[in-house]
DNA sequence: GTCCAGGTTTAGC
DNA sequence: GCTAAACATGGA
């Protein structure tokens, strides 16, 4: 186990794990143990510093964006000139956008479609517990999110009695897709828009989802998923009067480029955990 | 009981 | 091309 830690400034563990971007995290020891793919890591954040402690530390780097300075991004989103935006960076600015495993994403985001973030939790806990593989950590065994291979095994009954409802059918479809012929590495050669097309071409994958899936899971940070909470925060703090989901994302993508992705990151998790306490 | 949640698919124009 | 209903589930 290695330890290795960062300034908090930018990078709180509460911040991260509390926007939605990952489903897969439980308190434990005054922080958290996160789960990717087949790791696992020990996130806490304590006063001034962040510390990561893993077998793994390279891969949680990576996947914690660690290398990255985000005070230009916190900056500019405060400069931005929209009074929510600049609060949401302010508040959120120890969000890092994680470099998530490709098919996690992927599959997690085909579950969050007309669906809650606890109950997101809890299904693809049970798809783990179910068809994951045992690894340990710290002494404890936990399960890897489980491959295409062995997801295509499985048949939609099976994942409608995990808690799947009406999006079971779309689990075994992508995982067969995956499997002969869809190459997630190939689609990330592409640009930003082919790579959302490409994706958009499997089932139970639309233009949320496969913003979604690039932004986490390839680093496309001109990707501006627009949900619920995206459409109310346009209408609410904007001022916005599309209600055609695409065109809302091309125009925060338009003003924002290449910082679309963070700033819609800041603005969600402020949405969801501070402005609005349920 | 109704409404909502990190929407997508399908049918029908 | 666009629009509207249908889609499981559990919590408020």
């Amino acid at each position: 186990m290695e330890k290795r830690v960062y300034d908090s400034e930018y990078f709180s563990a509460e911040d991260t794990l509390g926007c939605g971007q990952l489903f897969r995290f439980y308190p434990s020891g005054g922080g958290f143990i996160v789960f990717s793919a087949d790791k696992a890591c020990f996130l806490k954040t304590n006063g001034a510093v962040t510390e990561v402690c893993s077998d793994d530390a390279d891969y949680f780097e990576n996947y914690f964006d660690a290398d990255k300075d985000y005070s230009a991004i916190v900056s500019s989103a405060k400069d931005a000139g929209n009074r929510f935006l600049s609060a949401a960076a302010e508040c959120g600015k120890g969000i890092r956008i994680l470099r998530q495993n490709r098919e996690e994403v992927l599959f997690s985001f085909v579950v969050s479609q007309n669906n809650n973030i606890p109950r997101i939790k809890g299904i693809i806990e049970r798809l783990c517990a179910e068809l994951g593989e045992e690894r340990t950590f710290d002494g404890k065994i936990y399960h890897s999110f489980p491959k295409a291979a062995r997801i295509a095994q499985k048949q939609a009954d099976f994942y409608r009695g995990i808690g799947l409802g009406y999006r079971a059918e779309y689990f075994p479809a992508v995982a067969d897709a995956l499997l002969n012929g869809f190459d997630l590495d190939e689609a990330a050669k592409l640009p930003t828009p082919e790579l959302k097309k490409e994706l958009i071409k499997l089932k139970g994958v639309g233009p949320k989802v496969a913003d979604c899936v690039a932004l986490f899971g390839f680093n496309r940070s001109d990707s501006f998923p627009v949900d619920t909470w995206m459409e109310k925060i346009y209408r609410e703090d904007f001022g916005g009067t599309l209600t055609d989901r695409n065109k809302i994302a091309e125009y925060f993508t338009g003003a924002y480029g290449e910082a679309a992705g963070f700033f819609q990151q800041y603005m969600f998790h402020y949405k969801r955990n501070v402005e609005n306490v349920r």
